[in-house]
DNA sequence: GGCGTAATCCAAAACGTTTTGGATTGTTTT
DNA sequence: AAAACAATCCAAAACGTTTTGGATTACGCC
């Protein structure tokens, strides 16, 4: 049976109180009796009810988390990289998490609502930042403590915890590396655009392009699904109608995959006649044929920093920068040439 | 300011039982007062605080996991992807995830007792069985609902619900493929030997080779530790005392891939005069170069049909069948020859 | 003896639900 | 007119903690 600390307040013949503060190590008890409490708790194996303690002191030490549903059409690549820092990060807090998978509509809000405003979580993490995210609207009219990883889009005012990865200035990096390469005629592979970050990839991409003397054509510039399958066919779409493109920059990994492969079917050889780049840094990059130019994100390290920001958010001490922009790198293989 | 069921007892003038019972749907509440409760609830932004609930109904709807944090050495894809298929399955059937990342061993075991024994999940899902598995002894003691993913070594009673790959199937599938190419010397890279299901793809691999009248030579076995670096180090170890070997089946797609490296640098063409296998099918398998020849677990059933099978036995009627054996499936990638 | 002080203990309230076991009406049946 | 019944409501207990605000005792000091 659940032993509580009544159990052991009859077995000690100390009331429910002083059993509590024993284990509590609260000096108002004597040292023998603590000892000889503990002696009967360990006895009895008795492990507190969580429940009960979190109701009644009001914190859960529990940090909430929704990740998109598998059938979203997204990549969850950058999903699980993200749960495993924000794990270890939150282990090391003595937090745990609460996860829950949800598409992205109603039954995500719906979901919000349940763990957030039913008391289940100090605080959530969310991430992919939508325009006009309701999530956040939310979070933020309940006064919930929460952390995002991304800003708002460009128009927005992104007025809550964040931190975000400088893609702006990645795609710009990648690009240039592309133009150092000799290239003129770079396409480009956006996200969805009601992602937030769509438009600072496109900037970076623009400011490079303008850096460099190049001039901007919108026609070299399509919208992808995140997927290879985007990639895929916002490649062939690039290739059909503007023949003279000698590179692509994809704004993720999974998309430059796919845009390799209608490459290739083209009869262009990726690292040598085209050059190809994408933005993650997935496990599949390293092993791609050719091996894949990319962004890399140090995921685990924001994971920790998501965690450590909103805890002392949770504590009621935010840190004086909530506003955070971490850089990336480029990481430079063969499919952007040699 | 949080709401609870006293505001909208006394907005409403009924009393706290009435407002819960309005909410809860029971019939022995009038349907105009219903209405008005659940209107005075709705403009108030009512949640329940489920804390309270569960507490109170000693169910939480929630299924615990406990992963292995980062630095634990083991590679996470599968984790990753088998809390996918967990969230998914369990979202579906209305239980949430409590997710703790912690390392094997004594702080494992504690958070083991923190999370079951604390009453703060209905159930738990382990996964990776090891020799004489603490976490298991733990939860059968208490009986405390769970499920496991990979039953107990060889010898052991595996008395607990399980579901397993059918590893020793799998691997003599693979082994048998690769005799098939017309391979006679085939080094066998095995996990670690402390975990559970390690005898039964030696076993496999054994099996096959039986089948085939090619007698069994225990110099060509070695153990690596599930990540690139083992493969890579177990392979070199293979080539340099088995210089007759022209094949290598690894146990994960991590350690295949560090082996590919290893024999290519030794001069050999994987694909043509050597062939190479792993297991898992991770995502990065299908982009390595040449791809690798795999085994694939429908790891999103696995977590569908564990989160199926413990909701039944939390709800105290568990399936007839409790040892689940699932099938994989051989892909057949140019790692294996042509 | 009265008083302050320190050490040790505890009853009761509180956290926000759900459930139990009626109580109170009004209506129908005998 | 009494009895049975249906409809509607609710006070109080319970879940297992933590915390508040003392109560009790023993002791030293004036």
């Amino acid at each position: 049976m659940k032993v509580t600390l009544k159990d052991i307040a009859q077995q000690s013949g100390y009331s429910i109180t002083t059993v509590s503060r024993a284990l509590a190590g609260y000096s108002d008890v004597n040292a023998q009796t603590r000892q000889h409490i503990i002696e009967i708790a360990n006895a009895l194996g008795y492990q507190p009810n969580l429940l009960a303690r979190q109701l009644r002191s009001q914190r859960t030490q529990t940090i909430g988390l929704i990740i998109p549903a598998r059938d979203n059409g997204f990549s969850n690549d950058f999903f699980t990289q993200l749960i495993l820092g924000i794990g270890d990060a939150a282990a090391l807090e003595n937090y745990d998490l609460l996860v829950s998978a949800q598409k992205p509509g109603e039954e995500e809000m719906e979901a919000y609502r349940r763990i957030a405003g039913g008391n289940r979580v100090d605080g959530m993490i969310l991430a992919r930042t939508r325009y006009n995210d309701p999530r956040i609207s939310y979070l933020k009219s309940r006064d919930h403590p929460f952390v995002v990883f991304g800003r708002g889009a460009p128009g927005e005012d992104s007025d809550f915890p964040y931190i975000d990865v400088d893609g702006q200035a990645a795609i710009q990096v990648v690009t240039q590396h592309i133009i150092e390469r000799g290239h003129r005629h770079i396409g480009l592979i956006l996200p969805p655009p009601d992602i937030a970050f769509t438009q600072y990839r496109l900037t970076g991409y623009q400011q490079a392009l303008a850096q460099a003397g190049i001039p901007y054509r919108p026609e070299y510039v399509v919208n992808g699904d995140l997927l290879r399958a985007g990639g895929y066919q916002g490649a062939r779409q690039l290739l059909e109608h503007q023949a003279e493109l000698t590179a692509i920059v994809a704004c993720n990994d999974l998309m430059a995959l796919g845009a390799m492969k209608a490459v290739q079917e083209r009869g262009h050889q990726v690292g040598r006649t085209f050059a190809i780049a994408g933005y993650d840094d997935i496990p599949a990059a390293e092993y791609a044929q050719p091996p894949l130019t990319t962004i890399h994100q140090p995921l685990h390290e924001i994971g920790q920093r998501l965690v450590q920001m909103l805890i002392k958010i949770i504590a009621g001490n935010p840190p004086e920068d909530t506003h955070l922009l971490l850089p990336s790198k480029l990481i430079v293989r063969e499919s952007s040439g040699f």
